[in-house]
DNA sequence: GGGTATACTGACATTGCTGTCAACATGTGA
DNA sequence: TCACATGTTGACAGCAATGTCAGTATACCC
């Protein structure tokens, strides 16, 4: 890295034997592909203050202008990410609902693990605490309102099915409105209360499954009406 | 703002109605709580990067080397920051636990109030975010633990006096960290997303309700064990 | 009223980061 | 093999923010 070859072209010396830097050239995909990651772990590593542009193009080893000549501006490159974590945080909860196999603990899983996953919820934290939200349908809000309706439908289903009552829909959004903001504080400040408290791995384990339960039972109980065998 | 009044000391125009500058002198307790203020509230409202020395001397009314006078440094400031919430936090909870008049719907309610209120909850995910968390026994780590143990005791006095088992210690730490968590995330992130979901004031209220019942039940159940009448 | 401690200030030094620019180098297609 | 588009770079400009300093003004005490 301090290896910076002295001058930049080798042209004014007839030192054959020192081409020095071989220039690496990516495509452009490729180059912000890898800008982005480098961005996305600093984030995540030391929080909003974590992205300069310096540090960054160190990581990937460019030059900061690499960067500005990817993105514009470090506002750019602050949008990308934001778009491409929202974009990736969309796909794995679609994904994890769809999964017809899931079970409500499993997708309740995936929620609190697509949050916490490389610094995801950080990243929205950041976006949020920033006032960097203007449209309403973008972001994680609106993912909450279409992942909350798409649970619903899945809820008339079943009530269908059992020939129970339909469910209060407004319960269903505080459903999915309670998993989202336990996601996402879990995810800030998640590990912090786990060690406080002495929760080991397994520890926090058991608590994800005891709040998918939790929910669990609630729903049951609300869908199966004074049906008793509310098995899913 | 930009009357600078040309030099420094007004004592030049007899103007008794406009001795200019008189310098304000406060105590130094004083000046630091405004500065405190000051700082609170560019955090709350524009995020980590609202805290510039500058600007908040421009809203105190003094000149920026004065706030470092006061604080040694910007680290200073919001060290002294962080100190001061910690402090207000644990009153707020602890006060609100301790006052028996309080329903269980009550004490969920203030947790949420608490973080939500002043932006408290933001600038502690601030300082999660930015890794400035050291001790395990400050910040909210700790007092989760220690307002768990209130409840813990309060638990397990309630199941004496109604003479059924005692409640599992780990799930009273569960009920904790989810009410914190989840307060926390709704702090962050719960505006956004009630106002995706279309919930008015009330609504919000409602789900806070809801939550507390949610809560509600679980503890009915775990502690009044086969027993029906787990009115409190 | 004079003296002292210290809250406070304007001007300036310093640092660090974003962004610009001209030039360089490399993959691709003719 | 040559030309071209473009990924890439070092040097520098510009700015903003923290921090320093010598000096000023005010409250308090005698």
């Amino acid at each position: 890295m301090s290896s910076t070859a002295s001058s930049h072209t080798g042209t004014k010396s007839p030192d054959a034997a020192k081409p020095a830097q071989k220039r690496v050239r990516r495509t452009a995909e490729e180059a912000r592909r890898l800008i982005l990651d480098a961005a996305e772990k600093r984030l995540a590593r030391q929080g909003p203050e974590g992205i300069r542009l310096q540090d960054i193009a160190r990581d990937v080893g460019i030059s900061h202008p690499a960067i500005l000549h990817h993105f514009e501006s470090r506002e750019g490159l602050v949008k990308a990410l934001i778009a491409r974590t929202n974009t990736q945080l969309r796909e794995k909860l679609l994904g994890a609902l769809e999964s017809s196999e899931a079970t409500a603990q499993d997708q309740i899983e995936s929620v609190f693990e697509a949050l916490s996953d490389r610094g995801t919820a950080r990243l929205l934290a950041w976006l949020l605490l920033t006032g960097r939200v203007t449209d309403t349908t973008q972001g994680p809000q609106g993912m909450m309102t279409e992942i909350a309706d798409i649970i619903h439908a899945h809820r008339e289903e079943s009530a269908k099915r059992k020939g129970t009552s339909a469910p209060d829909r407004e319960d269903t959004f505080f459903l999915a409105m309670l998993t989202t903001s336990a996601a996402f504080g879990d995810a800030i400040i998640g590990r912090y209360l786990a060690e406080a408290a002495g929760l080991d791995e397994a520890g926090v384990k058991r608590y994800r499954k005891w709040f998918a339960e939790l929910l669990n039972r609630h729903a049951e109980n609300m869908d199966g009406g004074a049906q008793k065998d509310g098995e899913d």
